[in-house]
DNA sequence: GTCTATAGAGGGATAGAC
DNA sequence: GTCTATCCCTCTATAGAC
């Protein structure tokens, strides 16, 4: 898979402009979703023809694929590293709120795709289930210790609100960003379960194992595609 | 606008195909979305042609306003009527949280949507805007009181806390139905708040003013197309 | 009130030139 | 590696017959 952190100038002509894809891809289904974004624009968006993009991707569902991929090579290491604390995992997601509301293609990225993709025939489908479970469960784990001997509510309920919570909270915010800070409101949530975090915003990236949790998409994207099989160029 | 809950006997046959219209483009959006919804699908399923469907409605926005329209017919006065009571208004919050999990096709509808008309050059754009400072307005109002002197969090934060949990859960239930009790989960939020409720569904509809919040849809319909002018049998 | 026919735009995907 | 050209499909919307 494509390291999105090796400079361009060691990339062949061919992994630049998969790199220009899928960053135009990416754009573009942030703003208004996969299923209304065409070939057609992303191919103009990143400055070739559609058939130059089916050269590089065998149909528009691997653009989806690799756009979520690369999300995830990025975010993944922030959650599924299993040598977090369960204070550490809190803290980062947290730092994730606090980056999205300085991303607000991103936001709309993963809002429409999560509504698009409780279809089950939708190609992301899978994806999101996947994403779901295994946040879930990350976030279970973590407040079995941090909520101590509270009985309400149970940490699977806590770690469905919490989580719910954040995809809520983005879409009001996506309505109107003036009359929601995501990260007080999260901040807030968290205090009436009797987590105390620094009010202060977190500002730089939290230090991660880059290589930890990367295969969170690695099973439905080998249900479609082989994001390997697909560049012509190697 | 049409009434209906007047018997389908009365009606011209103009008025039942114009039902029949509005129930197939409320299913189909529930399903796909807005976008991916064509109007042949829509005059497939409602039993006959796209052209059939244009004499009734000058075009596919004025449908997605009919649907929207008659959905608030029937909750806003559940959740619009001045009369209510703040504890009336979670109650009947409640109640719509536990009908919404008996018609996923519904809870579909409304997080596509949702999502899609994030974007401002969506058709639902300024409905939804309008939509959630109304529910937004009306919860500040209740959790004025409800909270009591609890400084967090403010009523204006539980009043984002509390519809952003709802819209959350929403995605997660309709992608892991069994894993999400949306009711439950609902309780135990408003529990967290020192706000206590039966533990047993309600069951039957909550009795409320009829005539109560109807406009909420207006002016974004006004904007778009006046939906009396659009049956020609009248 | 509903249909067929059609216009005109745009979608995904393929073949083959360069 | 990228293009043009093309196929074939689906879309929204309109015109006009019945």
């Amino acid at each position: 898979m494509t390291d999105p952190e090796r400079p361009r100038q060691r990339m062949t002509k061919g992994e630049r402009t998969r790199q220009r894809i899928i960053d135009s891809a990416t754009e573009l289904f942030s703003r208004s979703g996969y299923r209304a974004v065409s070939l057609r624009d992303i191919a103009a968006h990143a400055g070739l023809t559609h058939a130059g993009v089916l050269h590089h991707f065998p149909n528009k569902e691997a653009t989806l694929i690799h756009v979520l991929s690369r999300r995830d090579e990025i975010d993944a290491p922030l959650v599924l590293d299993p040598g977090l604390s369960h204070r550490a995992l809190i803290e980062n997601i947290l730092w994730i709120v606090e980056r999205n509301a300085d991303t607000p293609g991103l936001v709309s990225l993963y809002v429409n795709l999560s509504a698009e993709a409780t279809d089950p025939a939708h190609p992301a489908h899978k994806y999101f289930v996947q994403r779901y479970r295994v946040l879930r469960e990350s976030l279970t784990t973590a407040f079995t210790v941090l909520l101590g001997n509270r009985d309400t509510p149970s940490p699977q309920v806590a770690a469905q609100q919490f989580l719910a919570l954040q995809d809520g909270l983005q879409i009001q915010w996506l309505l109107e960003p003036e009359v929601v800070n995501m990260r007080a409101t999260v901040l807030s949530y968290l205090r009436g379960l009797g987590i105390e975090l620094p009010e202060e915003p977190i500002l730089r990236r939290p230090e991660t194992d880059l290589e930890a949790g990367h295969d969170l998409m690695a099973e439905a994207s080998r249900r479609t595609i082989d994001p390997g099989s697909t560049d012509p160029d190697r």
